[in-house]
DNA sequence: AGGCCTAAACTGGTAAGACCATGGACTGAC
DNA sequence: GTCAGTCCATGGTCTTACCAGTTTAGGCCT
């Protein structure tokens, strides 16, 4: 009864479980409900604000699957932190009729990180430089084995994200993350046996490395393109074996 | 009947809605429900996939949340084409509890164009110069108009951005569009009376318009960086007045 | 008196049925 | 041939009831 603000509501062409969903999403925008504030039970909820506890439910159910709200079966509904996969699940579902999505998520890839290290060069704290660090001798360590080198490999580029201090290009890195995983693993997996490769692979990283500890924000993006360039050529050569060898035994 | 798919899920964790939710989520991925497409009645289709209409109407709710339905009262749910503007909905309950997400968008910003203007060098069409030139007469014919110059100087950007033909680029950075849009505005406004100022904004973009047709990704991507710098030392000298104002008269 | 076990009272999850509101199509009259 | 009214299909909402986990409080046993 008291809280039966919703009807009041500026846009009266939403109606129930929309009006109810922007109500909600507008108290977690303006931080009046934060991660891990228990909502009201359904029940009251719904006579609260007004609707029917199958409308509540809708809108309760959608901020759920947006990864708003954690819902727990004889517990209640909780606030769940922004988590950057809702952001993954949406870039994916927008890029999903695309062509070429690979190639294309690539080039955010490297708008991001070319961007991030630019900051990092002005922003990274001494904690940030030992960790980028540590992960490159992560890296050196594992050269043979192609799990363990595809993760030092992605947490040595997410790191340089981080050390740029900008939550949105991080945020934005992670939603992208998940796209570019499968092909970074498989491109390892098939270039990892190559001695001439992986030495080029580590002198480009410790190149990336040293330009940012040097506060160099050219020469570290100039480094970074060098890297991703010869991942580019990589990949085309990979492409001309397998088409290749496709063409040898149709 | 027939379709009752969904008990076979794999994942026999999820109940009911996500269920449901899943099911068709995952039917829109693979392409198999395009956009347009209509979805059969909601009692139809909850005797199909054997759940009740309330949990199916969940279902339905939450995907029409995220912008992948649009269901219409009376005449049926119809399948709509992915949307940035979920993308940007996502985003920014994301970056919500995040402090300066302006400053940061803005380096988001700067990421995707540079990595956007590098690319165009290489693949922009004819069209496409055509295009931004258009609109840089706009822009250079609306300098006395905050409303008009700031929507041709958006223009611009974006078919930079387009002219790049990577879509992931352009969903992402039509992301952020929105939380960029009111800063953009707003300073436009404030600095819109200055000639020296209107004049090298001008400049800057005429000299990145060049840089892109005589396609010199190097020398672009410099002058889009020179302009983002001067237009965040405006925003600096803005921030300044704006305290002194407020110091001279408390 | 204290600990354990059970049952009741929460919580969300699901179902069925009825009714209203809207949009479109069909049919009738003009 | 055209227009208007009616009818049907569709989504929108509410009510009610019951099922299924979770918590908690009270009683029982030790």
């Amino acid at each position: 009864m008291a809280l039966d603000i919703v009807r009041s509501d500026p846009d009266e062409t939403q109606s129930g479980a929309a009006r109810v969903f922007t109500f909600f999403r507008d108290r977690l925008l303006s931080g009046e409900l934060k991660a891990g504030d228990r909502l009201l039970a359904e029940r009251e909820l719904a006579l609260a604000l007004g609707v029917s506890r199958p409308v509540l439910r809708e809108a309760l159910r959608s901020l759920a699957m947006l990864g708003l709200l954690d819902i727990q079966h004889g517990r209640g509904a909780f606030v769940r932190a922004a988590d950057a996969s809702v952001l993954g699940q949406a870039l994916t579902l927008c890029l999903a009729p695309e062509p070429n999505i690979l190639d294309d998520v690539l080039q955010a890839r490297i708008a991001i990180e070319c961007q991030a290290i630019r900051l990092a060069c002005e922003r990274a704290s001494e904690r940030d430089l030992q960790a980028i660090a540590g992960i490159l001798d992560t890296l050196v360590d594992s050269l043979d084995d192609p799990e363990r080198g595809g993760g030092a490999d992605y947490a040595f580029h997410l790191a340089l994200v981080r050390a740029s201090g900008s939550s949105a290009l991080m945020k934005i890195y992670e939603a992208i993350s998940p796209l570019l995983m499968r092909s970074h693993v498989e491109r390892r997996r098939d270039t990892f046996r190559e001695p001439a490769i992986t030495s080029r692979l580590v002198d480009a990283h410790c190149e990336v490395f040293l330009s940012l500890a040097r506060r160099e924000p050219d020469q570290a993006e100039r480094a970074l393109r060098q890297h991703f360039l010869i991942g580019d050529e990589l990949r085309r050569k990979n492409l001309i074996s397998t088409y290749q060898a496709r063409e040898n035994q149709p």
